[in-house]
DNA sequence: CGATTTACCGCATACGATTGCATAGATTGC
DNA sequence: GCAATCTATGCAATCGTATGCGGTAAATCG
């Protein structure tokens, strides 16, 4: 008598066949009430009404698992950013999601963390569990891994980042090389910074890397010296980009200047900064990339290069969508969003 | 010759059929040798070898679509929080994903930004698409709510706030109403305000409302006088502390103390009383909830009450798996997580 | 050496929904 | 008045996988 309800409370969900049969109709007519959309076979209309009342009373919910295997459309899309707690994803995700709840598809989000085995999981798990499409922001996937999913699954794609060059796939990417370079140089010839810092990340095809070569033209083409102990990696993360500061700090040229690649790290690399009592932005000043609402809220504010991730998480969705819907065939389609320099306090 | 691969590339997915064809065998013995947990029935040798074999060349994933349809499990949860860019809920949702990343399972994330139709939707959403359990921060959502969602689906279920008082799911939830109200009585004793503000937000069932409860007992206990311009509500933003703080500042009585019920409003808030000149925590102290990263990256530091979302993502997603393994079949468990006062410089 | 067990595997069905085809009655055309 | 058309519905196959049941050959037993 304790827990009884326990055992006849696992009451199997209701399918149609149970609309079908309180309907006293046969289950494909239920099917067929519900989308409508098959316009070609008529419905009486007192049949119609006495489905409609039964899927009310039984408040039916149609399996989309069967749908899915039937063949037809999952409605739902899969999202794999780079970093959960990175407030730069978040606008995007958003927009995706904004997108796609307009389509009445519902998103399925992970993070990989950076981890390339987690990008390899995740498109593991979306051959496994198939969507109609997929969003990413890859760091370490190549074209060829592009390419085998998109061989063994047909599923659309859309990702962000420069580096993808796979024929198929939609690519979104900001104009962060040209920008890097202009602010660099800008922090040269307008700000009169001589000797110019620079952390980065880890790793040959992630954003970081392309900033960093155009970091060292920009250098070049100034006529500065190029050194290396003014440049150090992190993870993006705030803490690596204290640790990252630091040990420029303790190097023998201590630079007045250093550009940070995301505004986490440079929130810690002006931790670093303060901590050792030195002021910014008269002792150095900082340089940061995203735009983060935090990069506002510290003190000095942060300046920092916006990048546009709800038109980014826009512009994505609204590429995979025109692929689902049919609209568009042809081969990938490339959108740049301009980065844009938000000068505040910190240089 | 321009895209003609672009229509032959939609090779349908490799099916367990395909590999049973390559291997000889029927797909039942596909599917056995697949499943090897299905030791009542045993393989020889060199058939599990071809099977193996085909399944590698052909690189066959299974269809979970499949599975889940056929009953089994969807190795999939299903995780809503409450606000996407709230860095609290990070640490809550990474934990649970690293305890389903333990288990191969795959966790679906949605986000409710605290408005009740998408909470609902999400409700509606993982009835259509069945997963084996969900783990939810539900603002508006019912008990009620919650038993038809289980009557229906019986899916396990685990979820974050107090409130939640239906017997069968397992709830994790803070001790926010207690140590509120010894913030705002330390403020008093210890602090020396005699004048304490709130900022909260508006619901009923909320973990806000409970902390209004706490502060107005405290008031009353410290023989503290409760003026209602003091307390303003906001919507957990940062924007929404602004302006509630600006209400505040306007008033007639400004309270030397406020106490903001999360971190991100409390952010807004120290904005609104510098740029109006005034400094923190001399002449007012502002003490925040849930020390989040920024807590510690804003001038002065935010003094704010820690809570521990990484524990109790953990808490929950355990407890989850628990009832999904049917190691536990009871009623359902409550766990608290005690929070802790963190002091910096704003108070 | 015949009978029973054992090891191994295939057949067929079910899960819940979609959809081509068949069919029953009603209506129209000539 | 009978064929042709239309309307409204049911039947049955199908998607990819899991699994109960039955079947065959080899192995063991008495």
């Amino acid at each position: 008598m304790m827990d009884e309800h326990k055992s006849d409370r696992r009451q199997q969900p209701v399918t149609m066949r149970d609309v079908a049969r309180l309907a006293n109709v046969s289950q494909s007519t239920v099917s067929r009430v519900l989308n409508g959309a098959d316009s070609r076979i008529p419905i009486g209309d007192e049949t119609r009404q006495r489905v409609m009342e039964a899927v009310e009373t039984l408040g039916y919910q149609p399996n989309l698992h069967a749908g899915s295997l039937r063949g037809q459309k999952t409605r739902m899309i899969a999202i794999m950013i780079a970093d959960l707690s990175n407030p730069f994803y978040h606008p995007l995700v958003r927009a995706a999601q904004d997108v796609a709840a307009g389509r009445r598809y519902d998103v399925m989000i992970a993070n990989s963390d950076h981890i390339l085995e987690r990008e390899q999981h995740f498109m593991e798990s979306v051959m496994r569990r198939p969507v109609d499409g997929v969003i990413m922001v890859p760091i370490h996937l190549s074209d060829d891994d592009l390419e085998t999913f998109i061989g063994r699954t047909g599923t659309a794609l859309a990702v962000l980042g420069q580096h993808v060059r796979h024929p198929e796939v939609d690519v979104v990417f900001g104009n962060d090389d040209l920008i890097t370079y202009d602010v660099i140089t800008w922090l040269h010839a307008v700000k009169g910074h001589e000797q110019i810092g620079f952390i980065g990340v880890t790793g040959s095809i992630s954003a970081a890397a392309r900033r960093f070569q155009a970091y060292t033209s920009a250098l070049e083409d100034a006529g500065l010296q190029f050194r290396p102990d003014v440049v150090q990696l992190g993870d993006w993360s705030p803490e690596s980009g204290y640790r990252a500061m630091q040990r420029i700090l303790e190097s023998t040229a201590t630079p007045t200047a250093v550009f940070v690649c995301n505004d986490l790290m440079a929130v810690g690399a002006i931790d670093a900064i303060t901590q050792r009592g030195l002021r910014i932005p008269e002792d150095i000043a900082i340089v940061g990339f995203d735009d983060i609402p935090a990069a506002s809220w510290i003190r000095p504010r942060l300046t920092t290069i916006a990048q546009f991730p709800k038109q980014m998480g826009h512009a994505l969705a609204t590429m995979l969508f025109e692929r689902l819907d049919g609209l568009i065939s042809g081969p990938g389609r490339r959108v740049e969003v301009s980065c844009r320099l938000i000068e505040r306090e910190s240089a």
